[in-house]
DNA sequence: TATAAAAAACTACAATTGTAGTTGTATAAT
DNA sequence: ATTATACAACTACAATTGTAGTTTTTTATA
């Protein structure tokens, strides 16, 4: 299991939001310019295939849902990703949307309060 | 300009590392198993094509370096990446991060204190 | 109850990415 | 000088991913 691509996740997205969904849902959930649904529908199969989706028999069709889950997800791909871009050091991964204002030093604030809150 | 792909993507933190590099210094750097070096030859010099690696001549061979930088790439890629994968919101993706003990609490005030001291 | 429309599985092909053979050129050892 | 070796550009092909046509099945409507 590796990887997705963009278009990829980008269908996963959806299939996330959706939690069960046929591939029009699918489709119809997706950023325009969507994709043709038969695209749609043979980049399900195939994520289905590599285990990223499973599906249930509906007479003539399949209702998908996701197999992986987003967290899940994250943590196999997108946190070695990051690691791998800043030294293996996620506090410099934090540091890094801290300096670009991607995070304030609020919502910082925030974060820490909210677990040790959590903690108790 | 399209994201990278994951061996694409070990290939340019190899760059980064080197700042400037013959292919073989970059073969040398890359985690085993290695490719074949033509591989990575092939790859860089598709890596160029598209923009994300830049050459100068060098009798009958290229010396490679990055033409975007792995905070440009982490800007205009990951970043977006994360966003998606938490509802547009970086603090989410912070937040997820601390709870998954991906960086410490500790490691937050850090950085809080960090970036607080810097703007004085 | 024919017929049109919609959905999507199946199939086929194009584009991209991964891989390495072939060839040319530079360097080192005899 | 001659030959062997290493590097890597160039070229070719395989695997994967992106795309949509073709066909089948279901559902709605004349």
């Amino acid at each position: 299991m590796k990887r997705l691509s963009e278009k990829e996740e980008t269908l996963m997205q959806a299939v996330w939001k959706l939690k069960k969904a046929f591939v029009k849902e699918v489709r119809d959930e997706l950023p325009d310019p969507k994709p043709h649904i038969n695209t749609v529908s043979t980049m399900m199969r195939r994520l289905a295939d590599k285990g990223f989706l499973k599906f249930e028999d509906f007479g003539s069709t399949y209702r998908y849902a996701a197999a992986v889950s987003k967290m899940e997800y994250t943590r196999k791909f997108v946190t070695p990703l990051l690691a791998g871009l800043f030294g293996n050091s996620m506090k410099n991964v934090v540091s890094f949307f801290a300096e670009e204002d991607e995070v304030s030093l609020d919502e910082l604030k925030e974060i820490i309060k909210m677990i040790e809150d959590k903690s108790k």
